[in-house]
DNA sequence: CGGTATCCGACCCGATACTG
DNA sequence: CAGTATCGGGTCGGATACCG
């Protein structure tokens, strides 16, 4: 009986492979569109890191998660996992070329995003009112 | 005691108004990442359409989960829900001007989503060993 | 240091039946 | 035609403790 390593037992919730008809655009979500996917992207645009510095750059992740997302973004061929062989151990993950590949994406999302963000009226600003 | 009604109780899981830091990518993603939301505006890039076009067009969704997600894109000003006061009832959905500014980011998308869809090697194919 | 095992609440979303 | 109510399975992902 094989069991299912426990990161190997969480997929984005939307993929279906082979489908008659395949969105390109959901294609894609399904790839980076979990929780954390995108940000743990734009980290790696800034350079090689190593675990604890993207759990660092990400305040709230657990490592479960982080681990999982990795696992997931290294398979989708998007990121390469180095070990060295050290005590403690050492471990760098870095972009592919493919990873690269989504750059424009993330910085068209960028700058909607920003765009938007500072549009938003926030909803914890003090009421004057009252 | 006020109830829900029952499509305000759903909202993008990933979504945490006004924390301190606020990455303006995920912070795109909280808004367009739920499940079928860049589908449904992908067909509105096409042109206004009535709700039972969506359906159509959009193989696999339930009429719940298109409600869900034309009020949360309607909520976050994307789209514009119009009434007709027929019998039968008639209503039509459009994007609106912030709406559209989305249009580079699902382009970039749908571009690098063609070309990843094409390197793939199908998971159905056969296995000829054996 | 990096990763794993386990538990568990939250909620996403599909199916179905029903209303005006 | 468009939307609502209700149910329920699946899984997402956080917290915590532990290992080599």
């Amino acid at each position: 009986m094989k069991v299912k390593k426990y990161y190997e037992s969480v997929a984005p919730y939307g993929r279906e492979q082979c489908a008659e008809i395949i969105c390109p655009i959901q294609f894609l979500m399904d790839i980076i569109g979990s929780k954390w996917s995108v940000q743990i992207l734009r980290e790696l645009f800034r350079g090689d890191m190593r675990t604890h510095e993207l759990i660092e750059a990400l305040p709230g992740i657990s490592t479960k998660t982080l681990t999982i997302r990795l696992r997931e973004l290294e398979k989708y061929g998007l990121l390469i996992r180095t070990v060295y062989p050290e005590i403690p151990p050492h471990v760098e993950y870095s972009l592919t070329a493919k990873g690269r590949e989504l750059k424009p994406v993330i910085l068209a999302m960028k700058q909607v995003g920003e765009q938007w963000l500072h549009q938003e009226s926030c909803i914890c600003a003090l009421e004057l009112s009252g």
